[in-house]
DNA sequence: AGCACGCCGACT
DNA sequence: GTCGGCGTGCTC
């Protein structure tokens, strides 16, 4: 007797291991299909995913029940694909279903669309062409575009010549058409409008690199190889030569880029060198367009897929290289949603599961990443060289010193008369601030209260805009305090600048400046994102203000003075990987100077001038950077050195929360035998209280990473079975990327 | 997760 | 006696 091995989607842990169903007569039932079975006591039609057939059930054959019916003639995971399940199940401590939940998209409904082309049977075809063709009518333009007997959507025809449907169906009444139902892929990006391009000739530089990962690609030990290119040294050129030999060898592509480089100008540099064979995914995709494009992929109608994060999982079964661009972005790991998978670790899976090269790239890697090629683990391949040759000169800004001279402002004395000089030579400014709002909080001055959200433990953040306080947690708002509610005083004051603040200073010291401002307050709207940054391409502003959004990716060739207003922000945040975000960030902004054939300046304003992440990203220098914060990581036992495993216990009831972290962590106490794994806490965390929700965490760090994560699962799992967690939500983030 | 079962109190 | 409240436990 043969038996299908299913897994239920049913995202729960109790029900999160195999199940036998019998294998009706004539139902041919293969490893990857997508079924539905009756489960449970009222055999109630359920998904699952045929994992194995078997012959021997460890249960009574009379309890197993029959398969009811297939979902599609077709596989839709790859053995291959299950045992990457597998593998993300144990890795990301999760479930079976929750794996398949990424590795297949939601199935949704195929539409159609409707094409028209030629009547080839039509027998007097040729008179009635010259017919319509004599008169200058819409119907002359129409049938001007389908002579060659292409087929053509109807909706492109429409746009093209700016007709509606009249002259159309009027050709079709004439035989001269006929109209023709196919299967539409929605979000589907038009390659037919990009005009293809022929490859440049590469630099010294960047020849050797890509002979290098040709060979790497020839061997059959597959190793990782990392980029480290700064900005503008031309490495999607590099990327696209490994992709060309990747497609001769008739072998796939996933290109992965963050969600924010994820431009019109990116897509189209790929789409005018490989053409159709592109297809690209985003978050913006319903599930519908996802799932067309994963059925694309499937049936190898495409063979290079570009897109953020959840592209990593394109169904190609003879992959070639995976390339993931930006490889330091926080973006790449999803803290939030479970499977909290990273895009680079289910990469290198891959590539131990189909051979594949995987090719990271980054001006600012990782130091995870430069660690693992300095260990032999990567094979390190450096780009020194600007494609264009020009390097902005930076400026570290001693704000210290600016205070000393009474200067109050948020601005310099320096970036002050850059930001004139710059607005009288009609070119552009970037001011980069990262914290949105006026101003981040709003005090008593005689008696020092601190106006905060009592729904959650933070100050509130003024906004001008609204005129009003707002929780930048929960969003609740509150009108401005004309006294302190505490003591009643009328001396109340705003401290500190965000972006709002900013926007108002320049307005104020340069009136005739046009000004665009962008940040989460002014990007709500839809397609918000795109407009501002494409105003000011255009020119329509002198001076854009923003936060982190702005950092990332941007090119704008006439931008050439940019302010990183304060550099401290991100370097006073209290975490450990606070040296590695400033250094990035600061030359991720610094990389917006002087793009194109123009000089580019930057000024980094700073109250420590002396730290050495914007020390040495002023100066560019990433070799000397990574030695400073590898050995501080080596220092304080932090990543890439150890794990850390962030367990954060949340509830409304803040008596039980705190008994029951306790249990937590006495259990933790007796089972660490040996002292293998470090225990601190627990503490409350960094925003102890969210929404009326309390949060207290513990975190563990230990070297070895299955250790940990088995270690706190097992305390878990002794925890649950003497506490009731009804009340209680339990959050695990194992190296996670934020501060929660 | 979702549903049946069963062990309680309140009710015509 | 029996209706229905929700806590418990099982699902090939």
């Amino acid at each position: 007797m043969k038996y299908a091995v299913v897994i239920i989607s049913i995202g729960h842990k109790n029900i999160d291991h195999i199940f036998h169903y019998k294998i009706p007569e004539g139902m041919s039932v293969e490893p990857g299909m997508r079924v539905i079975v009756p489960f449970g006591r009222g055999n109630r039609p359920t998904e699952g995913y045929v994992v194995g057939i078997t012959d021997k059930a460890d249960i009574d054959d009379a309890l197993i029940k029959e398969i009811s019916n297939i979902c599609e003639d077709y596989t839709v995971i790859s053995p291959k694909r299950i045992e990457l399940a597998n593998w993300m199940k144990e890795k990301y401590y999760t479930t079976f279903s929750s794996c398949f939940r990424c590795i297949v998209p939601k199935k949704v409904n195929e539409k159609n669309f409707a094409c028209v082309k030629l009547n080839v049977n039509n027998e007097n075809i040729n008179e009635d062409i010259i017919k319509v063709l004599k008169k200058d009518t819409k119907q002359k333009r129409v049938l001007e575009v389908l002579l060659n007997g292409d087929e053509i959507p109807v909706s492109h025809i429409k746009t093209l010549l700016d007709v509606d449907d009249s002259p159309i169906n009027a050709l079709i009444k004439k035989n001269l058409l006929v109209k023709t139902y196919v299967q539409e892929y929605r979000g589907n990006f038009n390659s037919a409008l990009v005009e293809r391009s022929k490859p440049p000739v590469l630099t010294d530089e960047q020849a050797d690199a890509v002979y290098r990962i040709f060979s790497a690609m020839d061997r059959d030990e597959k190793k990782p190889l990392l980029i480290h290119g700064v900005t503008g040294s031309g490495k999607t050129e590099i990327y696209m030569r490994a992709i060309e030999k990747v497609l001769s060898q008739g072998k796939e592509a996933i290109v992965l880029v963050p969600e924010i480089s994820l431009t019109q100008q990116t897509v189209e540099r790929f789409v005018a060198r490989f053409g159709s064979r592109v297809a690209v995914t985003h978050s913006r995709l319903s599930d519908g367009e996802r799932y067309d494009q994963w059925t694309r992929a499937r049936r190898r109608e495409i063979s290079v897929m570009i897109g953020p994060r959840s592209a990593v999982f394109t169904p190609f079964e003879n992959i070639g290289v995976i390339i993931i661009d930006e490889e330091h972005e926080s973006t790449y790991k999803s803290d939030i949603q479970s499977p909290k998978y990273d895009a680079r670790e289910i990469a290198e899976k891959l590539s131990e599961l189909y051979g594949c090269t995987v090719i990271l790239g980054s001006a600012t890697p990782s130091l995870l990443s430069y660690y693992r090629a300095q260990h032999g683990e990567y094979e390190l391949i450096e780009l020194k060289h600007r494609v264009n040759n020009t390097f902005p000169k930076i400026h570290i800004v001693d704000m210290r010193k600016e205070l000393a001279r009474k200067n109050f402002s948020v601005f310099s004395t320096e970036l002050k008369n850059a930001i004139n000089e710059n607005l009288e030579n009609k070119r552009q400014t970037i001011l980069f601030l990262n914290r949105r709002g006026h101003s981040t909080f709003v005090s008593c001055r005689s008696c020092g209260y601190v106006m905060s959200c009592g729904n959650c433990n933070v100050s509130y953040t003024y906004h001008k805009g609204i005129n009003r306080l707002l929780c930048h947690y929960c969003g609740k708002t509150i009108g401005v305090p004309s006294v302190c509610p505490q003591c009643g005083s009328e001396y109340i004051k705003y401290f500190g600048a965000g972006t709002e603040k900013i926007e108002q200073e320049v307005l104020r010291l340069f009136p005739k400046a046009r000004v665009l401002r962008m940040d989460m307050d002014t990007t709500r709207r839809k397609n918000s994102h795109q407009t501002i940054l494409e105003d000011f391409r255009k020119g329509k502003a002198d001076i854009l203000i923003g936060t982190q959004m702005i950092a990332k990716g941007l090119d704008f060739p006439n931008v050439t003075l940019v302010g990183v207003v304060a550099a401290d922000l991100s370097l006073n945040i209290g975490d450990y990987r606070s040296g590695e975000n400033t250094y990035q960030l600061v030359s991720q902004v610094s990389g917006r100077a002087g793009r194109a054939d123009k000089e580019g300046t930057v000024y980094i304003q700073t109250y420590s001038p002396d730290n050495y992440s914007i020390r040495y990203a002023a100066e560019n220098d990433y070799k000397e950077f990574y030695e400073e914060e590898i050995a501080f990581r080596k220092n304080m036992n932090y990543p890439p050195f150890t794990n850390i495993f962030l367990v954060m216990l949340t509830g409304e009831n803040e008596y039980i929360l705190r008994q029951t972290i306790t249990r937590l962590a006495d259990i933790m106490k007796r089972y660490n035998k040996n002292n293998m794994f470090t225990r601190l806490g627990p503490t409350p965390a960094v925003i102890s209280k969210i929404n009326n929700v309390y949060r207290w965490q513990i975190t563990v760090k230990c070297e070895n990473e299955d250790k940990l994560r088995n270690y706190v699962l097992f305390c878990l799992d002794k925890l649950s079975k003497q506490t009731s967690l009804d009340k209680i939500n339990v959050g695990l983030y194992l190296n996670p990327s934020y501060i929660f």
